[in-house]
DNA sequence: CGTAGAAGTAAGTAGTTACTTACTATGGGC
DNA sequence: GCCCATAGTAAGTAACTACTTACTTCTACG
């Protein structure tokens, strides 16, 4: 009936459709997203959508392993780490990468936690990818600043938890409940300040160490 | 066919349906879950579910309901934050319940995210209760401590965001990407020691004061 | 008693869903 | 110019979904 679509080459096409799936799985999981829904917003014939991707199963696989393998925030998480900028710099460009890249687009956010929470095949992945790397290398670099004397003799994992699950916490509030609310400009200061309250806490030679309710202050076991 | 079902009153019935549409729609969410499934281990025929419930969307608006009503661990938190317990304890005490609760029974957790994810109608109300409300109450007794000279003069909403951000992230990693898998014991010495480490950062008299990166560091707003 | 009303049942229905089939149109390489 | 791999299409289909209807039991209570 329509007029035929304009013939674009299968790799284009692809990535269009992936586009589009990748979309509307963030917003609506994969049982809450139907197939036609995703090809007409492709503005293309459902039949198409099943010639590049033999089931929605595997469109929903393909659109997770596309972002495990971008991955943007951990390089920079990385070359953060490496680079010789003061420790507070750090944590704080840290936080700024990560709640910007999470206002900006919370899809990474919203599949992750979708694909827990409908216990897709893949999450154990995408949890690896987008959690359990993050907070070893985080640990990692805070357990050299502990060898370094710059940081308390504090859990590194509990430490990483700490500073990530802060900035979660925010991103959560952001990109699942309530949507794009605070302009870009405060973002800064956001980071700025969860940074800081994050590193004060974790300065050695405490002036007040009566406070201490410490039992095993000094446990490594990794806690997952 | 097979001989009728035990005839039970109406009311109980009712909080049979709930219970297993409460544990079915923390599991898969509400587009993952069919009625069919909700009456059939509730040991029920399809019909009876909807005698007592007019729709799925109001079956599932009464789960949320029932949980919003409930808020176990508001009123614990609240009594926590009356009780005139040394502040160590109290935040340990904090840490332990959420993290208990949410081993014993992750359904609350899960049952908020899929409601902020599928955006349903009632996730404000569900945010408000398990969120809001939470944080409005430890920011405001942190800032009576700040007052008090007991913690340092941070912003006590990024404060408290601090501290239940890393309990969310841990229950997040327990009751939506890996399932029950710690066992119980540890879980004291893990909200003591995170109690521990967030507390350390609220002293006040810093000894080392030359780290600090702030610009305005008594900044009140609220975030959100 | 006996009867009102609620608990229970089998067997639908209209609409939706993921996916298929059978076909036509296009365009680059020989 | 013709071939054929592939881009595209319309029109399905079988299975499933939330929800209904028409009906049969049970039981509390006057």
């Amino acid at each position: 009936m329509g007029r035929p679509a304009a013939r674009i080459p299968a790799v284009e096409r692809r990535r269009q459709i992936l586009a589009v799936a990748t979309h509307l799985f963030a917003r609506q999981g994969f049982q809450g997203t139907r197939t036609r829904e995703i090809s007409s917003k492709a503005r293309v014939n459902e039949a198409i959508l099943f010639r590049h991707f033999p089931s929605k199963e595997e469109l929903y696989w393909a659109v997770l392993d596309e972002k495990c393998k971008a991955r943007r925030g951990f390089a920079e998480l990385q070359r953060l780490l490496k680079s010789d900028r003061p420790v507070p710099e750090v944590f704080a460009a840290i936080a700024d990468g990560l709640l910007r890249r999470n206002v900006e687009d919370a899809s990474v956010l919203r599949l992750w936690l979708f694909s827990g929470l409908e216990n897709h095949r893949l999450y154990r992945r995408f949890y690896r990818a987008y959690m359990a790397d993050y907070y070893d290398v985080l640990a990692g670099y805070i357990r050299r600043q502990i060898r370094a004397g710059k940081f308390r003799a504090v859990n590194p994992f509990l430490a990483a938890r700490g500073f990530l699950g802060m900035l979660l916490d925010y991103m959560l509030s952001q990109g699942v409940f309530s949507g794009p609310r605070n302009g870009k400009d405060n973002l800064s200061r956001v980071s700025r300040e969860m940074a800081q309250l994050w590193l004060e806490g974790m300065q050695p030679h405490h002036s007040n160490p009566a406070r201490q309710i410490s039992k095993r202050p000094r446990a490594r076991n990794r806690i997952e």
